[in-house]
DNA sequence: GATCATCTTCAAACATTCTAAAAGAAACAA
DNA sequence: TTGTTTCTTTTAGAATGTTTGAAGATGATC
């Protein structure tokens, strides 16, 4: 279960968003002031922390900047009140990752939460280049070689063969692949993935109508192999 | 099919409603006042709630709340008729999960519906690997070994051995893997379930005929052993 | 030995996935 | 703006794979 720090001063928001985050089976410490917040942030090791930009003591923003020149490389989701206090936690060094702005729906807040601890959990083995079979990845200059021709892949192709690559060996449900690749806020239907499977397959497999790296598992989704 | 209630007063909207959820498969209840709803959302074990913000008797978002504090934890999907009651619904702090504005098309419906159900069926933490005799699990990546070679399930057999695996020990009756395995509102002959004991047996075991792991108790179900 | 429960087999019914083609969006240039 | 191109999504029929339920055989229990 995922340690997840909240600091929030509103009592209100502060409860909704505990059984919003328990419902997610996250597990929830509750601060209500900046210095104390800041205290366990410190101390606890959290894998995320979640703190409102106007506090009765410390301004979030101060308590973001300390928390970074601590050490504490968490990352930081940030709850703003108002649409112009965006600037500033954006624009600024501040060293949160992302923000919400207050009204937020909690299927936003639940979407951001897990594209933030997903993409800090990743952030170690980044890759930069990945190969197998006669296929050449390079995922900073955006190319592919099927052996030593060029392949052209679209933004959303070469995406999800990201996202293939990284999970190599994984089945991955249609499902988890909209929700990951396509975002929270986009809703094509699974048929469009099955479309893609089959540009990439006949991109970078041999013979696409028996493909030997992007495999089906029916009823549940496809798997990478190298 | 996934069981969703929908709160709505006026007959024009819900019938829309109903047809367009019928459509996309859906097994819809109706309700037309808010307490009838705050009942059936209480009873009935339903994966969305589908609830207007305004409603003759009680207040859409009185209902969202209490279905909380109930500790109903179904995803919540509120209808708005006014842009200017979105900020009511959100901030969180009443539990709706999201909202559509009225009017809106179906197409955006569902695909917040499916958006919603995505979210929240992964949320349960899973085993991942597991090893009996000498047969291993890799949950993650769907493969099953008997020793040094593959074996090939299908997706329902590979999620009742995980049923089962899940439960070592446990004398498990047809009625009980009928309502877990398959799903509450699937009535197959309980012959099925003998089938796909049979088509594991046959795969696991070193001898099918004189099982070892997937032990019969007659008259009162299976039990798994290691 | 009679009765009921479970095992086994198999083909029809059903569901999912594949594939190609067309419609819809978005990006770009004239 | 308008037209052109490229990318993305939807649609629908075909192909493929899975699940189901019937029916007879086997086994367990009283």
């Amino acid at each position: 279960m995922k340690k997840i720090l909240v600091i929030e001063d509103d009592p209100a928001v502060a409860e909704a968003l505990k059984a919003t985050l328990a419902q997610h089976y996250f597990d929830i410490t509750l601060e209500s002031n900046g210095e104390k917040g800041f205290n366990q942030a410190k101390a606890g090791n959290f894998e995320l922390i979640i703190l409102d930009l106007t506090l009765p003591d410390i301004d979030g923003i101060d308590i973001c900047r300390s928390l970074r020149k601590e050490g504490i490389n968490s990352p930081i989701l940030m709850l703003t009140g108002r649409k112009e206090e965006i600037d500033k936690v954006l624009g600024l060094e501040i060293g949160a990752d992302d923000y919400v702005t207050k009204p937020f729906s909690s299927n936003e807040l639940i979407a951001r939460i897990h594209a933030l601890l997903r993409r800090t959990v990743q952030k170690k083995m980044e890759l930069e280049e990945y190969t197998f079979g006669d296929i050449h990845l390079d995922f900073k200059k955006h190319e592919v070689f099927k052996g030593e021709t060029a392949v052209q892949l679209s933004a959303m192709e070469f995406k999800l063969l990201k996202y293939f690559a990284e999970r190599e060996g994984e089945v991955i449900s249609r499902d988890q692949l909209l929700d990951e690749v396509w975002g929270y806020d986009q809703y094509p239907t699974t048929r469009t993935v099955d479309n893609y499977i089959l540009l990439l397959r006949k991109k970078i497999e041999n013979d696409p109508s028996c493909p030997k790296h992007i495999l089906t598992f029916h009823k549940a989704g496809y798997k990478f192999v190298k």
